[in-house]
RNA sequence: GGGCCCGUGGUCUAGUCGGCUAUGACGUCGCUCUUACACAGCGGAGAUCCGGAGUUCGAAUCUCCGCGGGCCCA
């Protein structure tokens, strides 16, 4: 069978595409073996499959292979996370609408459809890049069946106290105009002004003048002397003229302005706590869209922007507004449309959050790398609010709850009814008042409450099967540490009260070839369909792998990509060459074959190692050092003249080349799916991602025998060199070359050097003079310590003749020294006695190459 | 402003519970089409391991300070 020379990828890759079932990588509900769950990270159905997402799913990839092949029972499912302001916006964009336009029912179904066609794009991309995902758990977050789980979890919660409705001041987007939670803000540094106003008998300076309507009092420190005697009195804020209470705070800063400060509800979230510390009164001077309220006087009605541009002309007209000074600031943005943030009190849903259980719970999970834990452990400790978790959006997960129309109190769903759209549907019992009427909550949840009980669900929650949680693995992204990672250990808990997985595996972020951040605008930009139609998805997964440690970032490179594809080549040669002569039939193996086979277990055991600490570089690496350096290089030159010869090692060399072959294709399954399965259905029956991980022959791995082969390496790989430098044609046989070494079969080194070789014992007729002796720095820093360099120095003035190998006496700063022979090695040059010789040296062999 | 990670040949990178000649890839230079592979093989050049101080017989590796980069956040 002739196998064509280059290895085309793009026909093998989509022809085995499209031979794979599904049902190879089916999770099996009944198995006896050992369960791995993977609580795969649900993508945004935007229909692009990010260049991030693909190195995470690579990553998880590695994983479900090699364990499913080390005899575990895998779960690799697929979920998609659909709600969402993002595809409100690009649905409004694509019909031309607003959705206000058009009914909350037509509305969710333009988001449907959309999110239902991007997910079918999406499916293929994961099915190019050879994920063994387990589409039969498939999830959808926007389906009755999954957001029914989600208002479930939220019934749950609402029941044991986590959840209840308040009002509380919380971030607000006026664009999107929607409450929005601390995870979900971003902050920028901008240039702003300081204004500086005269307040009445006091001088204050703030940034925000647009919000002097909303002031409920103005604050200084309780040490400020030049303010103490204003302290508890009554002062008047200028154009609006409603009277404040001066207060005292210590958290006031007497150097920044004035040293007077005015408390709006609410200009930041330092106001919040001073208005909740000193239980002050609530002025609202901006509505949901951004928009002046009516105690804004003749501002009522403008944006901020221009109410802040309006009352500053206004106030330096009258003099209130005597001095401005540039000031660089920190501005909160919406993190979706990077809108600055207001905050605003509404009534709104919130999810409690308990620190030391969420801390507590971090530290039974397994973090790789571990150094990321901490990120969850300073996010934790920063929370000062509870989970705002209601939006006022229309395509997300309904808030399963109604207000009587009579006594206006909240009624929420119970578990049975749902799930269902309070919008849409009437409670079927009355309220607590006696009467019917109720008005549906149009609010809807946080999507963070769909995608935080992910875990839960593929574990079986509120299925008709067994629960198995904690799952055992859950891949992501460190960006979404303090959400989604935070998110799940909450709602795991609440719910549960168990951990939501053994272990979690941060990736990196993915940065453009220029070390930034992957941006349009940046131009860095780049998507895997081009890596994947360039050099195949094999090859993108070589990245992957070996693009860095896990969890650091990663910095995209074509470069390794084509290496990438340079190695499948390689191998595709190596098995190319292989295929005519490779046998299954048992033979005694030769000290070469021995060679290799202990270095191929020693790589399995290895492996085995690297990937259970989820260590993909380090795992890729040796196993492409093995095939390039080790099998191709070397054992495949070596082995040659016996496998085209007749002679006795012919066996052996096509057995031990099978072996190879086959174990090769094993090892390399999880990182090449592809291309391990061509090259394996030409060694075996059957699938190679349904085979076992090659078991680890502890007896074929021995010291001696790769000592042994390692020594024959090096000769011809000498011998080699000798001719290169010669310049002798590689194949051009050599006059003779004597052995003086320890081994007893040459004939492998005979075919590669293309010679005879003429085994000595002994001492050739040759000189070998000392010529040096150089320090061992290990043995001799131990024993000798700061005498250590000294006699360093000295030993270049010994003559290292009649040295040998024996104890070396040494003067040393005027102390006598005997240095035993495990401190220095005594370099040795050989020099020819009157023949036309060349000789080369390879640790304790001598080759002598008549010329 | 805080936290985390990082700074190693031209470029990217391994190594970091201290120890001899610092790993590999790409690039580069020279030789070779050797019955698997020129997308290759063989050989070479190329590194004050960001700077400074300290600990130590000995530091890329540990400590401190500084500079620079990235990310997450306030």
């Amino acid at each position: 069978m002739e196998l064509p020379k280059e290895y085309d990828y793009n026909a093998i890759e989509e022809k085995w595409m499209d031979t794979w079932q599904d049902s190879m990588y089916y999770f099996d509900q009944n198995s006896q073996k050992p369960g791995f769950i993977i609580d795969t990270p649900p993508p945004y159905p935007t229909g692009n499959f990010h260049i991030g997402n693909a190195l995470n799913w690579c990553y998880i990839d590695f994983v479900a292979r090699y364990k499913r092949m080390r005899g575990y029972n895998v779960m690799f499912p697929e979920g998609w996370d659909c709600h969402g302001l993002p595809t409100e916006v690009k649905v409004e964009e694509l019909h031309g609408i607003t959705k206000s336009q058009v009914s909350r029912e037509e509305f969710r179904r333009l988001c449907v459809e959309l999110t239902t066609k991007n997910i079918e794009r999406m499916r293929n991309s994961l099915r190019r890049l050879g994920f063994s995902i387990d589409w039969s758990n498939e999830y959808i977050t926007m389906e009755p069946e999954y957001f029914g789980k989600t208002q479930r979890s939220f019934v749950q919660m609402y029941a044991n106290g986590r959840i209840y409705q308040q009002n509380h001041p919380v971030n607000w987007c006026p664009r999107c105009e929607t409450a929005i939670a601390f995870a979900e803000v971003e902050y920028d540094s901008r240039e702003t002004v300081l204004n500086y106003l005269n307040f009445d008998e006091l001088k204050i300076a703030t940034t925000r003048p647009e919000l002097l309507a909303a002031c409920v009092a103005v604050a200084v420190n309780p040490e400020d002397e030049r303010y103490r005697d204003f302290v508890n009195t009554e002062i008047k804020v200028p154009v609006f003229g409603h009277k404040v209470r001066v207060i005292a705070d210590k958290s006031v800063d007497p150097a920044f302005g004035t040293g007077v400060v005015m408390i709006c509800t609410f200009g930041d979230k330092q106001d919040v706590r001073w208005w909740v510390d000193h239980g002050l009164p609530l002025r609202r001077a901006l509505d949901k869209t951004g928009k002046m309220t009516a105690i804004a006087g003749k501002y009522a009605g403008m944006s901020t922007e221009e109410c802040k541009k309006t009352i500053i002309e206004d106030m330096k007209i009258a003099g209130t507004l005597y001095r401005q000074e540039k000031l660089d600031q920190n501005v909160g943005l919406c993190w979706r449309c990077k809108t600055p943030i207001e905050i605003l009190s509404e009534r709104q849903w919130f999810v409690r959050i308990i620190s030391d259980e969420i801390l507590n719970t971090a530290n039974e999970v397994a973090w790789v790398p571990d150094y990321m834990k901490v990120r969850l452990e300073n996010w934790t400790g920063t929370m000062e609010w509870d989970w705002c978790i209601s939006r006022q959006r229309i395509f997300a997960t309904p808030i399963p709850a109604w207000y009587c129309t009579k006594c206006g109190r909240a009624k929420v769903a119970k578990e049975e009814w749902l799930p269902l759209d309070p919008t849409q549907v009437q409670p079927p019992e009355p309220c607590e008042c006696g009467f019917s009427g109720f008005k549906g909550e149009e609010d809807v949840l946080d999507t963070w409450m769909d995608s935080s009980i992910s875990a839960l669900h593929v574990c079986g929650w509120l299925s008709n099967r067994n629960l198995l949680l904690p799952a055992q693995l859950r891949p992501q992204g460190y960006d979404i540490i303090r959400t989604w990672a935070f998110y799940t250990i909450l709602r795991s808990k609440a719910l549960l009260n168990i951990k939501p997985w053994e272990t979690i595996l941060l990736n990196g972020m993915v940065l453009g070839e220029d070390g930034h951040k992957m941006s349009k605008s940046r131009n860095n930009f780049v998507v895997p369909e081009e890596v994947i139609k360039k050099h195949g998805a094999d090859a993108f997964r070589q990245w992957a792998a070996i693009g860095g440690t896990t969890g650091s970032d990663i910095i995209f490179s074509w470069k390794d990509v084509v290496a990438g594809s340079r190695f499948l080549q390689k191998l595709w040669s190596i098995f190319r060459f292989s295929l005519p002569h490779l046998s299954d039939e048992p033979a005694p193996f030769t000290p070469v074959d021995l060679w290799l086979l202990s270095k191929l277990n020693r790589l399995v055991k290895d492996a085995i190692e690297k990937m259970d600490a989820y260590q993909f570089d380090e795992t890729f690496k040796a196993i492409r050092g093995f095939a390039w350096e080790i099998l191709a290089d070397n054992y495949i030159e070596l082995a040659k003249s016996r496998l085209y010869g007749e002679g006795k090692g012919k066996k052996a060399a096509q057995y031990t080349l099978f072996i190879t072959m086959e174990t090769l294709t094993r090892l390399l399954a999880p990182f090449l799916p592809y291309f391990s399965e061509e090259v394996h259905s030409y060694l075996n029956q059957g699938s190679v991602h349904l085979q076992a991980w090659p078991e680890v022959d502890g007896s074929l791995i021995n010291e001696e025998a790769e000592a042994m082969g390692e020594q024959i390496k090096e000769i011809a790989a000498a011998i080699r060199r000798y001719k290169s430098e010669n310049g002798i044609a590689l194949n051009a046989p050599l006059n003779g070359i004597e052995l003086y070494s320890s081994i007893t079969d040459a004939s492998d080194i005979a075919g590669a050097a293309n010679t005879e070789i003429r085994l000595k014992t002994g001492t050739p007729d040759i000189e070998v003079v000392p010529v040096e002796i150089r320090p061992n720095m290990k043995n001799l820093g131990k024993t000798y310590r700061s005498k250590a360099r000294p006699i360093a120095e000295a030993f270049k003035d010994v003559d290292p003749v009649p040295a040998g190998s024996e104890n070396i006496e040494i003067e040393v700063e005027g102390e006598v020294l005997t240095i035993d022979p495990s401190c220095f090695t005594v370099i040795k040059e050989m020099h020819v006695k009157g023949k036309a010789v060349d000789i080369l040296a390879v640790g304790n062999a001598t080759i002598v190459i008549s010329r």
